[in-house]
RNA sequence: GCGCCUGUAGCUCAGCUGGAUAGAGCAACUGCCUUCUAAGCAGUAGGCCAGAGGUUCGAGUCCUCUCAGGCGCGCCA
């Protein structure tokens, strides 16, 4: 479990650095407690500057009221004579750079391939109940781009929590309850009508997109006898079949698209099982409930919304809002440590209230945590792509997977922060496929085993997992990339808890963007036996760390290309 | 009007939760396949981090204001 970052931070920075500041705290006149310093450690821009840095000395500067660099040689001369550093230098204002030793970081690397994702995934975690619930789309449409890009994140943050110790679960939220499933029966109902050569008015907001009359047409063809039957009953039974049908489309969708759910919340089993009414009684105990003006209320302000909300409307009908109380009352009471939904962006005014609820139920408001996924604008050939919903024409992701394949399009989408806007094009994404960071990345991992495939042909005795290797023979560049291989789980840990899988997909372009100059500069297999191996060991560290980083984004990891 | 997000190279975007001289890809120009895959490699260029103040040893990063763009402010969903 130990690496480059770690054992910065524990073995130094628990044991000896610490201790060192102890003694150098004591002596300080001043009542601040030390061990309220945060001891940050990072890795240096410039490779002169050693393997790791801290800064710790210009921190503590202010509060010892002694200079920088007097500080840094304080700790340099209580943790010197370690023997995983090769040099410990003060330099510039007051940062202390460590280098450390070729053996320790060959040492590291042999644990790296023996341990493999043990020693890649930090154990953040710690076994937490963590829910994350996402692309939730209505069943009333295809999913379009928008949707692809929560389902990547979502699905890819599912990965990096699960690989982080976490326990999660995968939730699909089925708005099947409200305005908008009616809106899509009445939609097809309609087209059904008229496809029976009744002039039937269709509704004014409703669904215009051609599946509309797919659905119908599948529908009449489905049920030839249906006889003499009043339009209630057509309409109640047309809804039920149109928006199980786009649920299973979307299903289908997200399955092709390498998405998996662990369970699909029902809006209406909420309603069934009474969870609203459950949920609005439990918040009237708690006294955030009143009655004006008609309606009932809940008193979001006190959590501070910018207004209360209505939650039983004057007509006694519930607003959107309610059953999505009951919906996160049930999340709490399914006991997670931590729940995360991720909304599209235009949503984002909807947090405050949520996060009341939270606070009402008597959790701290980031019990809930909202990510905010951006739009999605699409251009072919450097224009964007005119999409309107009200004509119902827009980009499906179907469309957009079946042009440029699931893969290239869920590491565009994990290629930004998931709340900046993200541009696509689509012609670039598959003509052009030397512009894709995809192939980049995955060309590394197949070219890596098509070394292997030539190794276990021509070199005798040679096992993949091999890590008996002299890390001696190593020159600068390996050495450049062994830290960076060790620097994965670092990167990994706070990618995981700052909720960013996108970071993965940087590190795994840069892993790539070295791996690729190596590759084109040495041979891996010659001549040279021992140094065979010892290039052969640092290719399976290289493979071993962009597996684990693709199949995080959810990204295939090709044998061949 | 109020609130949230964004503003970094020509374009698309990173910037490790405040660290040292600001990063990548693409686009542009020039070279490299009798070699483990050319979906690759080597080289050249590009900046008032929107602007102005402030906080401190130190700011692209934090605070205030201004400007620009996006989004949200219903007893709609």
């Amino acid at each position: 479990m130990s690496n480059l970052h770690k054992i910065a931070q524990i073995r130094l920075n628990l044991t000896v650095m610490e201790k060192a500041l102890r003694g150098i705290l004591l002596k300080a006149a001043g009542s601040q407690r030390p061990e309220a310093v945060r001891i940050e450690i990072e890795t240096p821009k410039e490779e002169g500057f050693g393997d790791l840095s801290t800064p710790i000395a210009m921190s503590l500067s202010k509060i010892l009221k002694k200079p920088p660099r007097k500080i840094a040689e304080d700790i340099v001369n209580e943790i010197k004579g370690q023997a995983i550093f090769e040099k410990i230098e003060i330099a510039g204002p007051g940062f202390i750079n460590f280098t450390f030793t070729k053996q320790f970081l060959c040492n590291e690397l042999k644990q790296l391939i023996e341990q493999k994702e043990i020693f890649l995934a930090e154990d953040i975690g710690k076994g937490k109940k963590v829910q994350i619930e996402f692309v939730s789309a209505n069943p009333t449409g295809p999913l379009h781009l928008g949707h692809g890009r929560g389902a990547a994140l979502g699905a890819a943050l599912s990965n990096l929590l699960n690989e982080a110790g976490y326990a999660v679960e995968r939730e699909f939220y089925i708005n099947d309850a409200g305005r908008q499933v009616k809106l899509l029966g009445m939609s097809v109902f309609a087209k059904y009508k008229q496809l029976q050569g009744i002039d039937y008015p269709f509704p004014d907001d409703g669904y215009k997109g051609d599946y509309i009359e797919d659905i119908a047409e599948e529908f009449r063809v489905k049920n030839p006898d249906l006889g003499v039957i009043d339009n209630d009953k057509l309409l109640e039974q047309i809804t039920d079949f149109a928006y199980k049908k786009m649920l299973a489309e979307i299903k289908k969708d997200l399955e092709d698209f390498g998405v998996l759910f662990d369970t699909w919340q029902s809006e209406l089993e909420l309603y069934k099982s009474n969870a609203v009414q459950q949920a609005i009684d439990d918040l009237k105990a708690r006294g955030y409930i009143f009655e004006e003006e008609g309606a009932i209320w809940f008193k979001s302000t006190a959590f501070g919304d910018d207004k209360d909300r209505v939650i039983i409307k004057k007509d006694g009908d519930y607003t959107y809002f309610t059953p999505d109380i009951a919906y996160h009352r049930k999340k709490i009471l399914k006991g997670f440590d931590e729940i995360i939904d991720i909304w599209g962006a235009d949503h984002h005014g909807y947090v405050p209230r949520m996060q009341a609820v939270i606070e009402a139920l008597g959790y701290p408001k980031d019990h809930l945590r909202v990510l905010l996924v951006q739009m999605v604008t699409l251009l072919r050939g450097g224009k964007p792509v005119q999409m309107s919903k009200r004509a119902g024409e827009f980009i499906t992701l179907r469309e957009v997977m079946d042009e440029i394949g699931a893969d290239t399009t869920k590491f565009l989408f994990l290629t930004r922060r998931s709340d900046s806007h993200l541009e696509v094009d689509i012609e670039t994404a598959k003509v052009q496929s030397s512009e894709n960071p995809v192939y980049y990345v995955q060309y590394a991992h197949a070219r890596i085993n098509s070394i292997f495939e030539k190794a276990r042909q021509e070199v005798i005795g040679y096992r993949q997992e091999e890590i008996d290797f002299n890390g001696d023979l190593f020159n600068d560049e390996e050495m450049r990339i062994v830290k960076k291989l060790l620097l994965y789980p670092a990167m990994f840990g706070n990618a995981a808890s700052a909720h960013e899988p996108h970071r993965i997909t940087f590190y795994l372009q840069e892993l790539a963007g070295m791996f690729h100059p190596y590759y084109h500069r040495h041979k891996v297999i010659s001549e040279d036996t021992e140094v065979t191996k010892a290039r052969l060991a640092l290719c399976e560290a290289i493979r071993i760390v962009l597996k684990h980083g693709l199949k995080i984004l959810g990204v295939k990891a090709p044998e061949r290309m």
